[in-house]
DNA sequence: GGGCCCGATGTTATCCATCACATTTCGCGA
DNA sequence: TCGCGAAATGTGATGGATAACATCGGGCCC
């Protein structure tokens, strides 16, 4: 609260308060030499604009609520990143709120919590479905996006999981495993779904499928007891790279090497997966793109502009490297 | 924009809005009877609070900025976290805003964005010290907090470096090596000196000394001309963990072996450090911890309230594992 | 030179919740 | 039953911006 109005920058400026206001909106029907005066007057007082107080009269803000759940991911974290690069340059900004994604009352009580914020739209990081519900329940009451559909194709996800399932039969696999993020996430059903189809469709089958729930730790946990040897599974995918990368170690704690008693392909590309031992193979997927691609279909959609020339998502890229191998 | 105001609640409530204003703002003066009328009055129209015409009385929000850089990090993005869930308890919530920490001019005008938008205070979640002179030089306007530093003690990076250092020497290593990150972050800085001191104090020496960015990818290009053979250093430590990861991947491509033929230790503790191969010796920080206690220590000094009720920060403490080992 | 028109600028009302103050109602003792 | 103080409730003004409308001033045409 410096308290500077426009009222005391007209005052210093010379000008009339509504002048200001025009000039600030950058209206066309300013003098250019008014205009300076005005900027000088803005300058000297140090002005700062109440956004409060425009949104009051206009209804107008830019701001965005985002429901945020599982922050220690990398899926949602590379998402968000997305989102705010895209947000600054579109100007608007972010305003986030933890959720607990399990729990439809907490979802429901931070959407009101965002609701009463002044925002002009709201994005869901969180893709479980209570989330996508919550928000497809109450969208009539403001521009929402909780996940991305590439027009007339498939999911991005279940394209990755279909890359991953590819690379796999590529090396001559077909008696494989797949362990998914829980379930109640989209992007786990995607993968899960492309995984599952692009093997059966080569000819092989799926003969274990396991759900973590995107740790280590649970990937470790599962890892254990995968019946491989039993069933000749020769291969295994993973819904995302931590989960690949744990379970490489609780196969090789079980005296199963990677790759050459099982190859094992994650799922996300993260930095590190190029400089592990062994170079995790895993499906790139454009995350941060994926933010910014939401954003921007919210925005335009908020802003009434067609929404068409948002950037093209970059597709899943194979990154072949060390956990896999041919069988 | 509902729509709905006070005054279409108080006519359907049959009081006054002055009256509904007191029983949002949870007032004593409103008879239990009254209430419930009111509450049902609310529920009938689905009122919303309108937070902007709220703050434009009384000056009073529930909003903090954050300054956010390098969310691609998982520093930072663990700090954040801490943040949204510590600020979600206390009601609060985050208005993020991505900057470029190494261009004072667009911190400058990240700021002004901030301060636009009616916050209590501003955190930030980018240590580099270009945002920490930002801060400083406009702190007055408003609270901010961009570093915890534990009353009178060592600054916990600090002792983060100090707990890498002397499990090295407790190993027997006195040639070491180590590899930090960006020096104009305070945390990079912190860790490289407390690392240092400890060498230093325990009779060992730094023979080597790399400036990294944190990333993966600069920690691999400098492991491959880090002399060790020729310094006879023994051991490395790491900044953080992805460098400690791509570190030791440069040393095996040169054909030496981590922990064998030089111990590897890193700093972050992240998720999937123990399942790596070899497993990561490293220093977990407690940056979940760090975020709610910046948080905690910015709502208190912003609500007039001691601060001394702040839960106490999980000190740095040593995971070692497999990647360091007696000379 | 007068009238018209348009761009630049000024004036007043308004958005919605809170504050400050005014008024009514209630409970209880005399 | 009346009066009093405290609690409950109501009334009008206010915060800082924008919207809508009014006015002023020039340039241009005839």
């Amino acid at each position: 609260m410096t308290g500077v109005t426009i009222y005391d920058v007209a005052k210093v400026a010379g000008v009339s308060h509504q002048t200001v206001s025009r000039y600030l909106r950058g209206s066309e029907h300013v003098r250019p030499e008014t205009g300076e005066r005005v900027q000088a007057a803005l300058d000297a007082l140090g002005y700062r604009l109440n956004s409060a107080a425009r949104y009051l009269r206009s209804g107008r803000v830019n701001r965005l609520g985002v429901l945020a759940h599982r922050l220690d991911l990398s899926g949602p974290v590379r998402l968000l990143n997305g989102l705010t690069s895209a947000a600054r340059e579109r100007g608007y900004l972010l305003d986030i709120v933890a959720v607990d994604g399990n729990d439809a009352h907490d979802v429901s009580r931070a959407l009101s919590l965002i609701l009463g914020q002044q925002v002009a739209g709201v994005i869901a990081v969180a893709q479980s479905t209570l989330v996508t519900q919550a928000i497809a329940e109450r969208g009539a009451e403001l521009p929402m996006v909780s996940d991305v559909t590439v027009e007339g194709e498939s999911p991005l996800n279940e394209i990755a999981g279909r890359v991953a399932a590819e690379h796999l039969t590529d090396l001559g696999h077909t008696r494989v495993g797949y362990l998914a993020g829980p379930l109640t996430w989209l992007a786990a059903r995607h993968r899960q779904d492309g995984f599952a189809q692009a093997i059966a469709a080569r000819g092989g089958s799926v003969l274990w499928q396991g759900e973590g729930d995107w740790s280590a730790a649970s990937a470790y946990a599962l890892g254990t007891s995968i019946p491989v040897r039993e069933l000749g599974i020769t291969a295994i995918g993973a819904g995302n790279d931590s989960m690949a990368i744990a379970l490489i170690a609780a196969l090789a704690r079980r005296g199963l090497r990677v790759p050459d008693d099982v190859s094992v392909i994650g799922t996300d590309d993260v930095a590190e997966a190029q400089y592990l031992q062994p170079a995790l193979s895993t499906v790139s997927v454009d995350q941060e793109g994926e933010g910014a691609h939401m954003l921007d279909s919210l925005v335009a959609r908020i802003e009434g502009w067609p929404g068409a020339g948002v950037p093209p998502l970059q597709p899943p890229r194979l990154m072949a490297r060390g956990s896999t191998t041919t069988r």
